[in-house]
DNA sequence: AGTTTAGCTATACAAATGTATAGTAGTAAT
DNA sequence: ATTACTACTATACATTTGTATAGCTAAACT
């Protein structure tokens, strides 16, 4: 393949980003647009790419640029849950307000939810007042792993520990206490994998 | 809002379902084609879901179909540096190695970059060894701010303070050190927005 | 000097896609 | 029974989008 001119390397990144920020490839109008030009030089341009080896044109199909080298879906969709209910078998979440784009290079996990942290119970474990916890939703934790729990209703976010006929919930924070629990009382509603700040 | 009939439903878990597999709504010839009538059934079945104000109809466009509470791509890509130098006038990423994607919701601006922490010295503001620090480029800071800071081609990430003739760099670690530095020694890269963890 | 190529304007046309109207049949509500 | 609505067929037409062709200019190449 020949190598791209500067122009046909800025257009290329114009249809990497479009396509990236819109979840689809722009119309040749809408390439011509952006660069300040007629439709048919922007036509010129895809042909040329095209030629070269670095898109596909699909015709017979509106927006029908196909960028191989572009990964598709490298985005996951998680919803931040207000509320869990602990649902049988599954955990039911409630109140969900928003979703949040999370990277799947990071989080991978299908099924991952994101709850909104609300105090400082957390933060000698880098996790403060606001942050977004992503979570992978399982049954059981290991010993010492930061979990999500749920005490009857209330979930919480805490580092688990297992002993002989209890749960042991510690706060990642000095001053606060750590707590005891029957096993039959807490339920573990997932795994902790990750956290998002925004400053 | 009176209430969706099963068929309209249908039609509405269809366009959702499409939308999220492809990233762009289907054509109402499309949306016929899948439930095997005519497009202008499928049109009929478009404008009572507007009427009922679970989508919107966007003339003007191709696949204009909109549907609130369901955001078509969220994703902002976000280069991870290796290495910032100082270029003039503007700064220089180098060693970009990967791409993260995160939630344009939380993190708007075009032009972040992001980098990975190494070390222990901001532990106390939640920045932890390994997290990726997400960083909007600008040449200043407002007092007391966590910002990338040049020291020569070395990035660093410090809450910065500025005396009369002096630059201080306060680690949020009890265990280090405050640093000052003449104020022609340093150079600022950008605003810390954002932090992202793996677990 | 002549040729090719990139990069554009201008315009025409074709195909895809959205929109509207007329009509039929069935169902539900008043 | 009448009205309104759902759910479609059939068809016409408007708009958007893709494609092609004919230029024109500048730079690069032979």
């Amino acid at each position: 393949m020949r190598s791209l001119t500067e122009k046909q390397k800025r257009v290329l990144d114009f249809l990497i980003s479009f396509t990236e920020k819109n979840g689809f490839p722009p119309t040749v109008r809408e390439i011509g647009e952006h660069f300040g030009f007629l439709w048919s030089a922007a036509r010129t341009h895809l042909k040329a790419l095209e030629r070269k080896g670095v898109i596909r044109l699909n015709r017979a199909r509106s927006r029908g640029i196909e960028i191989p080298g572009l990964r598709p879906a490298q985005a996951l969709r998680v919803p931040v849950a207000g509320r869990i209910r602990a649902g049988n078998p599954v955990l039911a979440l409630e109140e969900i307000g928003d979703q949040i784009v999370v990277d799947r290079s990071l989080f991978s996990t299908e099924g991952a939810f994101s709850l909104r942290i609300v105090g400082d119970s957390m933060v000698d474990a880098g996790i403060l007042d606001g942050d977004y916890v992503i979570v992978r939703p399982q049954e059981s934790l290991e010993n010492g792993e930061i979990g999500v729990v749920l005490l009857g209703d209330e979930a919480t976010v805490k580092r688990v520990f297992f002993e002989e006929g209890a749960v042991v919930l510690r706060p990642e924070n000095r001053h606060m206490p750590i707590m005891k629990y029957p096993p039959d009382e807490v339920r573990m509603a997932g795994k902790v994998i990750g956290v998002i700040r925004k400053i």
